[in-house]
DNA sequence: CTCAAGAAAATTATAGATAATTTTTATTGT
DNA sequence: ACAATAAAAATTATCTATAATTTTCTTGAG
């Protein structure tokens, strides 16, 4: 059969370790400690270091000297610094892989839409809306750049996943068609421009909802 | 005295790794053997590592699993990639930095363009030239923002570095004034547009050298 | 003389062990 | 009861050792 994707234990349990964190399973401020990861899966506590130093790097987590690592914290500051540095990067890539595009790869960006749409719960909607981005956004063909954008999805997904509480509720992803409508029809500069605005929507505008009686506590999440 | 400002063995191998890496000393697809590297410090390989994966993250290093790591090439798709990362990053900063800059900042920050005027050497140029953007971006306050941004900066450096095979010939940074002007007379906008039009030269137009005789092989190298 | 097999050396990835440090718990004096 | 302090436990950072893999070297067939 075909090789495993991943060869080495260190980036399996980064890989593990990051999802955990993003989906809010280790929550922030909690500490990591080698030994017992490293028990868990069932290796020594040198590639568990390894994998903390990855996860740092993506800001996940923080490592003090000899005090060790904790799952980073973060505060709405933060989430909209990184809204605005994915709409800088994102609107970048898009520029670049607008020339790219070709219909199959919009009918799948379409297809993605819908699917969030359709989505029951918020894990499947930030599947959808990653593989949305990730698709218009790839064809740009810089790896960097998409390297960075990824880290900055998964602290957005972070954030989403934290601050939504409540029930899943169905709705429209009216930006979406709208960036893909703009690109079909060569308006790339347009799709740019709804892109940046849709990207910072995140962590920034208090939501309205019905009842109106979440208050502060409710962002605007999308993106 | 104080402590140290690095506690670990690892985040120091990995500094001085990246700087002689961004200087050139380490060539592009050069094999580091972590013993080896390990024995010159004084070190196991276990630190060796951690500080791998270190490098790895900022782009300085890749590693395949089983076959070890090695010193990441770059192309001049690459050089241009970073460019534009930066201009959109940069960008971002100023605007929130702007709002922060007091007149004894913006007077260091044109000691650090008079010094970069004057510099000697190709090194002590893109010192001050790394000081003058530190100093006009970091009170943005976004730390998340600032770190990319250094690690687009060395990214630069090492192809700065790498590029620049004649001797240094001293010229005056008109950008650089033309920003701090701009910042002085509260028109962030413009120094934003200046800033950025100003990053992405790196790599991009060919240089006109006196003698015409550089050809293909010379770039403008500023920012 | 070239090229491919196979042996030898080097190298990676990981485990297990240890000293130093930090955190937690227990203890004592007020 | 409470704070300060001392003893105990846990944890980190590092080193040394080892199995598995890759690279290099050697050698023999065509």
């Amino acid at each position: 059969m075909a090789k495993e994707p991943e060869d080495t234990i260190a980036s399996r349990i980064s890989r593990v370790l990051a999802d955990r964190i993003v989906r809010g399973e280790l929550s922030a401020g909690l500490r990591l400690r080698q030994d017992h990861i490293a028990e868990e899966f069932g290796a020594s506590h040198v590639p568990v270091r390894e994998a903390f130093r990855r996860l740092e790097a993506q800001g996940l987590a923080i490592s003090e000297p000899r005090r060790g690592v904790r799952v980073a914290s973060f505060d709405l500051k933060e989430v909209r610094e990184v809204a605005e540095m994915r709409a800088a990067l994102e609107v970048l890539a898009l520029r670049h892989a607008a020339k790219h595009l070709t219909p199959a790869i919009l009918d799948a960006a379409e297809e993605a839409t819908r699917e969030g749409d359709a989505a029951a719960d918020v894990h499947a909607w930030e599947d959808a809306n990653r593989r949305f981005h990730t698709l218009i956004l790839a064809p740009c063909n810089m790896n960097r750049l998409l390297a960075s954008i990824d880290d900055l999805h998964a602290a957005s997904a972070r954030f989403l996943f934290s601050a939504w509480r409540s029930g899943w509720e169905k709705r429209t992803d009216h930006d979406h068609r709208a960036i893909l409508l703009a690109l079909r029809q060569g308006r790339a500069d347009e799709a740019a421009s709804i892109l940046e605005r849709h990207v910072q929507w995140i962590g920034r505008a208090p939501k309205s909802t019905q009842k109106g009686a979440a208050g502060a506590e409710a962002f605007a999440i999308v993106g």
